[in-house]
DNA sequence: CTGAAAGCGCTTACAG
DNA sequence: CTGAAAGCGCTTACAG
């Protein structure tokens, strides 16, 4: 596979390599006869010239490369946001490259030192757990980097975030408002600020009411969900609840829990309320159309790219955060 | 960001830059002296130099990018088959550059085009109809390229299938054999010869049988799969079907088709037994578990990049096309 | 209107 | 054991 190069091009032209990549690159500054131009044009065609980028890049110190670590690709939410992401990007120019974390800071580490060897442009990254060095050293360098869905503690790199807390706080007042005689929050046993903040959201709510419902906490790992949540509900919940409204603070924690609903037959809503943060479109197997609590993927997406890019440019200031508004999609789950 | 190059090392440590390049990767043949290894390498450590990957590219012509298309990343199947995909490449040094095509051919050349020019070491296609042409052209120019899920007819680029039309013949077989009223194939209007191949295997083991037993066909467009599927399956299936049984092609339509026995409470398998080609987390909220066609992603992962990593060093020859088996899993949706 | 030349950050055959 | 030098395929300020 030898490709062509802007080399051969001026040979077979007869004129020099700058003339040709002037040409090629349309500038306008430089004007270059319509002759030359038209010979040029017609030459890079017929040897089928593609130009190598790669070459450009280390001129122009841009890859046009965006790097794109989440926790798993194959995840519904990331593989959206993934795909919104390529969308938005694809219309400046970028393309992305991809990686998973696993949640393993590690990994995430090693991921983001291949992406800076790569020379991407810049990176989104879902940070996880024990990242903040990783991010600190990131933003010292004064790589452009924009986080989304998640952010941590004590490190203020640009990203876009939604209102966790105050859905989740806003939500869970409307399920006090109703007279269930049991509330049951669940969610993840995590350090991740985002998922703590749907968790406090819904704290707060409970606090500030005067109802007297009996709240319980179900907090699984991010492994075996299903599992955990099945066995979780059978003890907390039971197999034939009443009046009782189950707050899921994930997609997969709510198809965890519907599954277990479905197997002991427990009626949405008549037994049983359900609201869910996230959706999926598993949901639509679900006898009774789930109300859950939608992100705006792909504003997030949108202002990321744009946030990145910004960076890149040299637009933005390096410490923007954006904070976007979930909405909640009321439904027949939900009496 | 400026970033340390081999240059800055090489004048802290009054060597030339070649000693540097040689040190850092640890090219055995090349001698020097521990002295100044250790000297390059706690140099190298304080100015906290990454290599750039972009020039060596350029020098090796190696990028250690693969490119990878798929019709759409948020799809479950690719991002699954991206995931698996990610983690092959990850362990030979590859890193995965994504792209979704959109079922468009235009955009399915333009991508394999920005791809080519960022100068991947090799592509992962899953190609759309009406794109034989480009991946002629791929070929023609030797670009190393292989096809997973999918394959064009005419075309011989090595790539990845399973035995479509095989394990689709003989799950109708065995479908022939239970003494249904009628069976119904759920599939699409395509031209695409993997999903032909199911519909032919579907056809193929009808013909083959003695049983008189009325078959029906629903075809749908790659859009709007739900509405589709819903109100042909009002007019082919019913609101109270006996003895009934339903094949469908893909997870979407059988996500479809699910939802549409779940609305009309039509018990599974007691009215209608169901078969589906692929997998997904959606159908556990499904009350019957689902009997299904597994695909082998992870092998078929496997033996993508094996054989893409083959043609890019020579290993491999470049019409190789691989064959891996699906597998049915029997549940109970099917009596 | 066009070209010679330097340079981006590496690798590597060759010489010593 | 180490270095000078060429070169990968481009871009671009400068000169003419």
């Amino acid at each position: 596979m030898k490709r062509s190069s802007i080399k051969d091009i001026a040979k077979l032209a007869g004129v020099s390599v700058a003339t040709v990549s002037y040409v090629l690159n349309r500038k306008e500054g430089q004007r270059i006869s319509e002759e030359t131009r038209k010979k040029i044009f017609e030459i890079a065609e017929t040897i089928n010239y593609t130009p190598n980028k790669i070459a450009k890049s280390l001129k122009t110190n841009k890859t046009k490369l965006l790097g794109l670590i989440v926790a798993d690709i194959s995840n519904e939410f990331y593989s959206l946001m993934a795909r919104n992401l390529e969308d938005k990007a694809l219309k400046l120019g970028y393309t992305l490259i991809i990686g998973s974390s696993d949640e393993n800071a590690e990994k995430f580490k090693k991921l983001t030192e291949l992406f800076s060897q790569q020379q991407v442009d810049g990176m989104i990254v879902a940070p996880v757990a024990g990242s903040e060095k990783t991010l600190e050293n990131l933003m010292h360098i004064k790589y452009p980097v924009v986080t989304i869905d998640r952010y941590l503690k004590g490190v203020t790199v640009p990203g876009i975030t939604i209102n966790n807390q105050e859905i989740a706080e806003n939500t869970t007042s409307l399920l006090l408002n109703k007279n269930f005689d049991k509330i049951i929050y669940i969610g993840y046993e995590t350090e991740l600020p985002h998922l703590l903040d749907r968790q406090h959201g819904f704290e707060k709510a409970v606090h500030a009411s005067k109802k007297t419902v009996e709240i319980r906490h179900i907090l699984v790992g991010l492994e075996n969900i299903a599992e955990e949540v099945h066995s979780q509900l059978e003890n907390t919940l039971g197999k034939s609840p009443e009046n009782t409204a189950l707050y899921f603070s994930s997609n997969k924690l709510a198809v965890a829990g519907l599954s277990y609903l479905v197997k002991n037959n427990i009626k949405v809503p008549e037994q049983v309320s359900v609201i869910a943060f996230d959706e999926t479109e598993t949901y639509h197997l679900f006898p009774t159309e789930i109300t859950y609590i939608q992100q705006p993927i792909e504003a997030m997406a949108e202002e990321a790219i744009k946030l990145l890019d910004g960076q890149i440019n040299n637009y933005t200031a390096t410490e923007k955060r954006v904070t976007l508004s979930a909405k909640l999609i009321a439904k027949a789950s939900f009496k």
